[in-house]
DNA sequence: TAAAATATCGAGAACGTTATCGCAGTTTTA
DNA sequence: TAAAACTGCGATAACGTTCTCGATATTTTA
């Protein structure tokens, strides 16, 4: 066994008695080679086992095949199933995703940008961890000359692509449920303030109420972290105010479930006393009793959709900005039935 | 701004009016090189901000810092919680994961394993999609002088360093769980049968029946899929038998929440009458009603190990393979309870 | 004080590709 | 039938690093 000596196009080239050169085109487009060399370097290439070196590729093409995905956590079903979205749409194109996992921690996030090896990336697909610390880290890979679109978490202050779902409606939807269900003191558990699509959310929250002319409690809006933890902690907070909340619309599945398993062990029925929705369609929400109602969020879409946009400003450098933002469907279940 | 051109070694060796190579030693180790200009190449870099080019690395010294993570999924439980132990380890040392999903399919498995640019990746970790179609695509990747490393999912004919939990201890120890509860006609809804787990799991099944004295029924054990329909359709097989037993070991926790949820529906009490017993201590599980019962797998420190194993055969070519084999931990909840 | 050792650096090749240019033959054009 | 165009291919220079081998200048040794 060789120890690693891998084919090249210059062993190709001595079996064959031809030039690097030629093989190298005979590789590529039939364009000024003829026929029978072609399929002569072609049958060596299959003989051989012989695997392109992307790294010689990349070094003279400047093209790297890869594309950096940088994102808070995977270890949710939101955020896996973007993935998976966009593995797939990569995949199709001959593109590799390199992972990079900042763990909700934004000093991680800028010391991976700060190192992305600019040269072996073609682009980069970016959910950030907060938008309060600016996000000069990423612009700067963009002045770099490398494309980069925003999903999900976008930044609003950079000038780029984004795809996202509508949070604004599926909130507002959501809210509006909500109150044709006769709730009326509702409540919303979010997330931390210094994110787009939170905003997003209570705007969407806020605007229900107004359409439906309900007053609004500050009291009842609570800002806190995205785990299913803080969605209970900010159940007890609710449960403990002297004017009680009939109804929790949560800011993303997870939190939702915390209200639930909370408002269980308080023994508040769920749906007659206390309505709860949720965002996301974390499959979770169909299996936790009471089923849990929530917004579905299009993440393979957002996932397939990112990738595409990123591909088109890869291929053509001069490629507009564009936003795409994908529509979520309400899912009716029992934390929202008041009859049961 | 300058239309995508990165700083190199040389817009570092002109400005400071030295030769490239001695501006690449600085940046390396101090030998053979004055601990002024070290500092002046030093600071210059952090001013023109300049990032290594791996094209150009790699294909001189034949590393690239990437390692290949090849599976079947990532929007579950585990397999999520296993990539993120890797990206930790992977990051601290330096190195980049490049993510493959294969969706459960061996046919591009293989696909996958043949396209591989070998050149630009220093090792592989994987977990099959299904042992059954022989693993040639796999072993060719070893004789090219890539190390390999197995984790969960192992190939058991490739001699190569492996990861997993001890499937065969962890079985026993759920099933003998089971029976300590006072439980008798003891199902298993299994896995496919193509693989390595798959067949531990049923001989931790086997041998805790046997040590019990307890006989065994072949139309207990049912053969499927991984997922949560099949443990609802298997859960359905079992009910409908005339001989029904009295408590269920399932493959893994997505199989026993859809066999929770059948029971459910056919409104029989879990843990009374039928006892429910999962493996993987998915979130899910503390969050179902009743609360599953589950053997916990240490699916951090899996992909933690694997990703250390893989760096030291990269680092050593001549490292000897290692198996590793990681406990899991009995977690009861209600799904076993009787008394309730 | 000459010889030897050391410290610091530069020149040039190499890694495996692709791109540019050019050079023979062969075919087409006028 | 000479000129022009085309066809197929090879030589060679890049791409941005690192490595090997020397070449100086400085210091140490005897």
């Amino acid at each position: 066994m060789n120890r690693r000596h891998l084919v090249t196009l210059k062993d190709i080239a001595r079996e064959l008695g031809i030039s690097v050169a030629t093989v190298s085109r005979a590789l590529r487009d039939t364009y000024d080679v003829s026929e029978e060399t072609k399929n002569s370097v072609l049958t060596k290439v299959k003989e051989l086992n012989y695997r392109p070196n992307f790294n010689a590729m990349g070094l003279v093409n400047h093209k790297s095949h890869n594309i950096a995905v940088i994102l808070p956590t995977i270890t949710n079903y939101y955020f896996s199933t973007v993935i998976t979205g966009i593995q797939y749409t990569a995949y199709k194109n001959a593109y590799n995703i390199i992972l990079h996992v900042t763990g909700e921690s934004p000093e991680r996030e800028i010391t991976i940008a700060k190192e992305l090896p600019l040269s072996s990336i073609d682009g980069v697909l970016v959910s950030v961890t907060s938008e309060s610390n600016k996000c000069d880290h990423l612009q700067e890979i963009i002045d770099n000359g490398v494309p980069v679109v925003f999903f999900d978490r976008v930044a609003e202050s950079i000038k780029t692509s984004k795809v996202m779902q509508n949070d604004y409606e599926g909130a507002f939807t959501a809210v509006e449920h909500l109150i044709k269900r006769g709730y009326r003191k509702i409540a919303h558990i979010s997330g931390p303030f210094s994110l787009a699509f939170t905003k997003e959310r209570l705007r969407g929250y806020l605007t229900a109420l107004k359409k439906h002319k309900i007053p609004f409690n500050q009291n009842w809006v609570i800002h806190s972290e995205f785990n299913q933890e803080s969605g209970g902690a900010d159940t007890y907070k609710l449960l403990s105010m002297r004017d009680r909340p009939d109804a929790i619309f949560a800011v993303n599945d997870r939190k939702a479930v915390g209200a639930i398993l909370t408002l269980k062990k308080k023994g508040i029925r769920i749906g007659q006393e206390i309505g709860v929705i949720g965002f996301t369609n974390d499959p979770v929400s169909a299996i936790i009793s009471p089923s849990l109602t929530t917004v579905e969020e299009p993440a393979s879409a957002i996932g397939e959709k990112s990738c595409e946009l990123l591909l088109k400003h890869i291929s053509k450098k001069d490629f507009i900005p564009e936003e795409v933002i994908l529509k979520g469907k309400l899912i009716a279940r029992e934390s929202t039935s008041r009859t049961s």
